[in-house]
DNA sequence: ATAGCTGCAAATGGTTTGCTTCGTT
DNA sequence: AACGAAGCAAACCATTTGCAGCTAT
């Protein structure tokens, strides 16, 4: 396919400098608040028509997670994450040992496998502090 | 908490009988579908009602499938998914080595890990196959 | 002029909820 | 009578889409 015109107006600007300079992973919903306090008149569809092109361009990358919202991270490679099912904080890490998993499920399944995900829940230090304060 | 009554109605029957008979993972609009054969009045939200309250008893397991419907599935023990991205199948599989991953998710955040979940993407042996053809 | 982008509003799709009615105990 | 369950419809929430108008090229 044809390279196809592409402006990288100032809307798509902020919406990627908010995905780039989170504190943490955000929802659609939390860019669209963050990119409105410049942008006042952003449109919602503005901002997932952005992520979603940001993301086909491997400028950012999104994480459908679980029963709630997308998620979009500024790493772009491969890594997992680690979930606090108290606070609902969500972090980064890399865990190369599971590559080696692949091979496993390709030979239980049959499938050709190019990519994997892993989502390990548990608590956070904040909340195993609390947790002990609690005792 | 005390045990409150709880009643394992003919409907509530269906429902579970669905997803433990089912050839895959069932969403809940494919279980409502099924369900509503041979229940016609059976609404939606008392398959959802129902799906949570079997997997709360620990009967069945959901799986709050990406950025699509919730998948629910007869086994209850800890287990991966195989996904593909051609068709859509979606597979159980067992990968015990992953299990070591979760001290090295431990040590990078100092979470306390207590579960965790990877889905594997790539592609089916059939899928595989239908490329071949193609080729 | 026109291809591409924005804002708006309506639509979509999965899921949840309030409420009334109904069946069991 | 009292409690739990079912059915129905409306509500919800995240996300998508059609479209008219605007803006850079």
């Amino acid at each position: 396919m044809l390279e196809t015109g592409f402006r990288l107006t100032p809307q798509r600007l902020a919406i990627l400098a908010e995905v780039q300079n989170a504190e943490r992973h955000l929802t659609a919903g939390e860019i669209f608040e963050r990119v409105r306090r410049k942008y006042p008149t952003i449109a919602y569809g503005t901002v997932y028509r952005t992520l979603h092109l940001l993301a086909e361009r491997g400028l950012i990358q999104e994480f459908p997670f679980g029963d709630h919202a997308t998620r979009f991270d500024r790493r772009t490679d491969r890594h997992d994450h680690v979930h606090c099912v108290v606070c609902g904080e969500l972090v980064d890490v890399d865990v190369p040992i599971a590559i080696l998993a692949r091979q496993v499920a390709e030979e239980q399944t049959g499938y050709e496998i190019h990519d994997h995900q892993t989502v390990f829940s548990g608590i956070c230090p904040t909340c195993q502090e609390a947790g002990h304060r609690l005792r």
